[in-house]
DNA sequence: TCATTATTGATACTAAGTATTGACAGTGTG
DNA sequence: CACACTGTCAATACTTAGTATCAATAATGA
């Protein structure tokens, strides 16, 4: 198995300015609950639900933290990630092209990858579908290196799972 | 574009014993609500929500009705799908193996389908990982053929999109 | 038949948002 | 600079998609 980084190579952290940046290319006002939010955005470097965004800046309504965390998604910088039993995480975007993620199940830390083959299968698709494709959805699950070593013991994860399975 | 049908060749329509013999097989009693719900699947051949569900089963509690559906996903015949913009939706399986969805946007009507270029790519991901690889989450959307006629204005599709894409 | 154990439905609750609204703040123009 | 215009705010209520609890009931195996 390879241990080498899926990382694209033009991953760039994303700083409080940098976030900033992207909500006035997009058309936002700069306000004092966008900084509060862009800050502790760019601090943390795992996965968030909303609701943790919420409790940790108490001074926004929460309607300003979800309406912002779209602002955000439709700026390109942050990304909205499904994990196996459905519920919605966020993270900062790095890379600014057509990406996938791979999401470890464990700790929910979310790594952005491309592959060939990837883009392979998806022109495959494409042709092969009948109608128009429109989008798609893909979501790799995995443990990842570091929650595999601390949890070898090869008993069951104690993860939610999807109760409807989508096989 | 190919119009060739992406289904699965043993492709089987699912009826209300085929349905209620899953769910014994799986280990759960046979009760009149199960045979309730069991019967109104087989009769859909489109997909649908739990509400869709609750509302017309007026007899059966809503956890019933939600307890049911997670028991017919774990027994194989039943699965739940994200539309674009994050909302579930369920489907009668047909195929017993592994299968992806391809899901209108416009009519909502899921098909399963299986290509070679997936497993391709599965595989290639497996390797290529960090870690080890639990699971993945594939949706395609288009606009059916169907949709697509009824529709060609070529004007926006007023359909529920995600707001914070997943690029 | 009877005891055991799964299942049910009512109700209340949670998670993840969206809609509404009156107040307020940024900004572009004059 | 002042003003008005419109975007944005926080609070609140509501929605959707479920899950948890629990006493009452029904299915099954002995």
């Amino acid at each position: 198995m390879a241990t080498a980084s899926t990382k694209s190579a033009s991953a760039v952290m994303q700083t409080e300015s940098n976030i900033l940046a992207a909500l006035e290319e997009h058309g936002s006002r700069m306000t004092w609950p966008r900084r509060q939010l862009a800050r502790m955005l760019a601090r943390r470097n795992d996965s968030f639900s909303a609701e943790e965004i919420v409790a940790a800046l108490p001074t926004l309504g929460r309607a300003t933290v979800y309406r912002t965390l779209r602002l955000l998604g439709e700026a390109g910088v942050l990304c909205k990630t499904t994990m196996p039993d459905g519920s919605p995480r966020y993270s900062l975007d790095e890379a600014h092209h057509h990406h996938h993620h791979l999401v470890c199940v464990v700790c929910e830390r979310i790594e952005e990858f491309r592959h060939p083959s990837i883009e392979r299968m998806l022109r495959a698709m494409r042709s092969h579908v009948e109608g128009e494709l429109v989008g798609h959805r893909l979501e790799l699950y995995h443990r990842c290196a570091v929650c595999r070593e601390s949890d070898q013991g090869g008993g069951d994860i104690h993860v939610h799972r999807a109760r409807v399975h989508s096989h």
